[in-house]
Formats: C-alpha cells, sequence, structure tokens
DNA sequence: CCGGTATATTTGGTCATACCAATATGGTCA
DNA sequence: TGACCATATTGGTATGACCAAATATACCGG
C-alpha cells in the first residue's frame, strides 16, 4: 500500500510496520545498522535513509550505542494511515477516534467556510449537497463526493491548518474505507443521513453557520456509528473464526 | 530551536527553512545532491539522509533527475511548528487558523473525557479548572497550567488520534507563544475568561458535556480575539519600521 | 560477594569513491 | 515546427574506511 519504489523505502515501510506491531518493545534498542543492512541484504547508506524517516516520524530515537524505540503516543501524526493498515480490519476503537476527530475538524472547518463564502462559492455548496441528496449510486462513488464535498469546504475555509492535518488524516483513510466494502447504512439510518443533509441544506440557503456546523458534527455521527458498529461485528467473526 | 546536533539534521534545517521561506518555487527542481553536498561542504550520505527527512515531511518529491520541490498544501502537518518559527513574529493569519483548530479538538476532546471520565478524574478535573480561576501569576506559568489542563483531558479522554496531532501542535505553539511574552489579556477580555471558566466550572460538575464542550470552544475564541489582535499590532509596527 | 573503575567493543555519524538506471537536455532530422 | 535520438546529469545503491560517543566487559579493591 504504501510508497515502496526504492530500497530504502521498502525498509522504512517494513520496519515501521513491525514498529507500529509492537515487535521491539518501546525503549529498546533496535537491530544495529550493520545487522539490518544484512538482513535486507542492503547498504548501511539505504539502512540509514529509512532509520532517518522512521525518526521523523517519532517512532525512533537514534544517537552513537544505538537507536531506541519511542512510545508510539510520542509520535507523529503521519503514522497514522499505517496504523490503519496494520490488520486486515482496521481496530474499531482506532477508526472511532478518527471519525470523532476527522468530524470536529470538518465542521468547524464548515462554519469557517460559510462565514467566508463568497455568492459563487455558496452556490457551489448547495449545489453538491442537492447531488448527494438525489444520488444514488454504489456506497464507493458516494464516499468519493462526501470527500470532495469536505475538499471544497477546506478550500473555501482556507485554512492551511486543517488541509495540513487533512492530508495526513483523510486520503488513507478513505482508501481503507473503500477496500472495506462497506455495506451501505442499513436503511433505519439512512432516514437520519437524510435529516442530516436537510439540516446542512438548510443552514446553507440561510447562511446559518452554526447549523451548518451541527449538520457536519451530526453527519459524522451517524457515519461513525455505522461503520463502528460494521467493524465490531467484522472483528468479532474473525475472532470467531481464530477460535 | 529545532533539533540539530548531527549535520544531516543541520542540513535539514537549513534547506526546510529555505523551502519554506519559498526560496525554490513550487514544483521547481533542487539543487542536486552533488551541489548541497559542497555547498554544505558535507557528503552525498549527509545530503541524502537530510533530503529524505524533507520528502517524509511531504516537501519534496525526490526521484531520478532531480529533486523536486511540492506545494506547501500538500505537505505534512509536521511542518506547523517550523512555519511558526519562520520569522520573529509568526504570521496572525497562521495563528488564528492554528487556534481555531486547536479549539476545536480541544472541544471535542473536553466532551470525550467528560463522558468518559471516573469520578476520580472528574474530581481531578474540577480541582485543576479551580486553581485555573484562582491564579494570579505570570502568564507564561498559566498557559503551563493550561496546557497541562488539556493534556489530562487527553489523557482521559484516551483519544490517541487527538494525541497524536496535538504532539505535533501544541509544544511548538506554546514555545512559540512563551517567547512572544504576550501582555495578560486587558481586562475587558478578563472578565469574559471568568465567564468561560465558569461554563467550564459547571458543566464539570454537572457532568454537562454540552457545556464544557462550549466553554473550551468559547476560551479558545477568547485566546484567538486576543492573542490575534496582540500580533497584528505587532506585525503593522514591525511594517512602520520597515517603511 | 558486591560496587566502582578502566578497558575493549559496539554503534551511530560522516566521508570518499564507484557504478547503474532513470530522467533531463540538446541537437538532429524529417 | 515537431518528433526522435545520443549524451550529460541526477538519484539510488554499494563498499570500505575512520572517528567519537555510548555500551558492554573485565578487572580490581573493598
Amino acid at each position: 500500500m504504501a510508497s515502496a519504489n526504492t530500497k530504502s523505502h521498502e525498509i522504512a515501510d517494513l520496519l515501521r510496520t513491525e514498529i507500529l506491531r509492537q515487535q521491539y518493545r518501546s525503549g529498546e534498542r533496535m537491530p544495529s545498522e550493520r545487522d539490518l543492512a544484512a538482513r535486507f541484504d542492503a547498504s548501511r547508506g539505504a539502512v540509514r535513509e529509512a532509520l532517518s524517516q522512521l525518526e521523523q516520524l517519532g517512532l525512533i530515537n537514534t544517537q552513537p550505542g544505538g537507536a531506541r524505540v519511542r512510545d508510539i503516543e510520542s509520535a507523529s501524526i503521519a503514522i497514522l494511515g499505517s496504523l490503519m493498515v496494520l490488520h486486515d480490519s482496521p481496530d474499531p476503537r482506532l477508526v472511532d477516534q478518527f471519525l470523532r476527530t476527522f468530524g470536529a475538524l470538518a465542521a468547524t472547518t464548515a462554519r469557517e467556510a460559510l462565514e467566508k463564502a463568497t455568492p459563487e462559492q455558496l452556490n457551489q455548496m448547495q449545489k453538491m449537497v442537492v447531488s448527494l441528496s438525489n444520488y444514488n449510486g454504489d456506497s464507493d462513488s458516494k464516499l468519493a463526493q462526501w470527500t470532495e464535498f469536505f475538499q471544497y469546504l477546506g478550500s473555501v475555509a482556507d485554512n492551511l491548518v486543517v488541509r495540513l492535518i487533512s492530508n495526513d488524516l483523510q486520503a488513507q483513510f478513505v482508501e481503507q474505507m473503500a477496500t472495506l466494502d462497506l455495506k451501505s447504512a442499513p436503511a433505519r439510518k439512512k432516514q437520519n443521513v437524510n435529516t442530516v443533509l436537510g439540516m446542512v441544506r438548510q443552514g446553507l440557503s440561510g447562511k446559518d453557520a452554526e447549523l451548518v456546523f451541527s449538520g457536519v458534527q451530526l453527519y459524522f455521527d451517524e457515519l461513525r456509528f455505522s461503520v463502528v458498529e460494521e467493524l465490531e461485528i467484522r472483528t468479532d467473526s474473525y475472532q470467531k473464526k481464530a477460535s
């Protein structure tokens, strides 16, 4: 999944996965660069480039005497994508946390966007929401449509901080969700989604920033409930298979 | 400011600053590794390690033929700290965006924390807020106290995503704010801060998550207004000096 | 037997040189 | 003018070497 056209990236990917899977205890020393080079049949230079990436991710500390694995809590947000794809089915708890967080960001972004939007941008936003309401295709392209909508909100809000965070969060999450092939939300949830869309639409036409804020917030709550529920069922069935 | 004990980190810091200051246009080719090695009087290996860090930050793309500078919009959130310290006085617009974003995160974190908190944790949170209300020391240690409070909220909420984001946002921002030596908020604002604190305190004692959510949100709004106002005054006076 | 010190070893940080494959460049030809 | 090809440049990797910092080990004295 991750980028791996060069050997150093390959090594970095492997080591990153191993660290995130906690195959090295926190604080423990990593194998020496020379050992790693031998293991991967690579030069020390390639290994060092890989390690320098891991250090940038906050996963390890390097100093003469040996590189040490850091606590995952002190890592960079850039590892979140990798955390999602660690196992076949992502950790429901992690997805829950992600959607809470991303929902909060999307909601404030929507509010900021509405405050700053020009009439033309407002019109565009309304068109996108209407399109979302009428759409009846597969859930994949619907997800893509939502993504497009939020990206547009981000560009209107013109908030660099939000966009930088989104870079690290959104791409890999959406990608991972797509591979899951989640059934579209059950019928009883569809009602809720339509309600939420109505709130957003109404907020847009009335330039009511708080209404849009709440609408987006609620949308993510709905999404979170259904996705996490589905994931928990899968995790359970996996556990059954294993036992 | 940034880490620079080794030569490769020094090079990375310099190049990162140059890129963020837009001394290379986006899409343009970076100098070749051999040229950079000559410029920094370093080996190509050291330069390559530096470049591999910049690539991890999303600042450049490397491929045979030449490394190219990427659009800052596609960078990682990890560059935010560096962006803050690019100039003597940080960009008010950036600080505004940061505080909007961090405020949203802190507010949801507070809500989540309140929902999950054990009675002991709730008690601890109340004690911290009371301490904040009574405190009358310098603004530096007050900022530290707030930071401590939000970190505690993060640990109670037990949301890894939020904590990872905070790692990349909070440390460098707080550090930068401390160097600014901002006067404590004007008297007319103090009233507002006390109101906000009252909301949070009341929300904590009544286990009213929404009240705490709004309180934290408002606190960051107040902080944002006063800090950005102060920063804009500074920026203006700088411009006057320059003219 | 234990604790501290001096020595030997390991390890990261850096450098120099070399080769290959992918890309970019410049010129040629249609 | 535009498509094509030879050449120079550039990143990716490997090997071998040296230094300084940190670690591990042996040694010694209590």
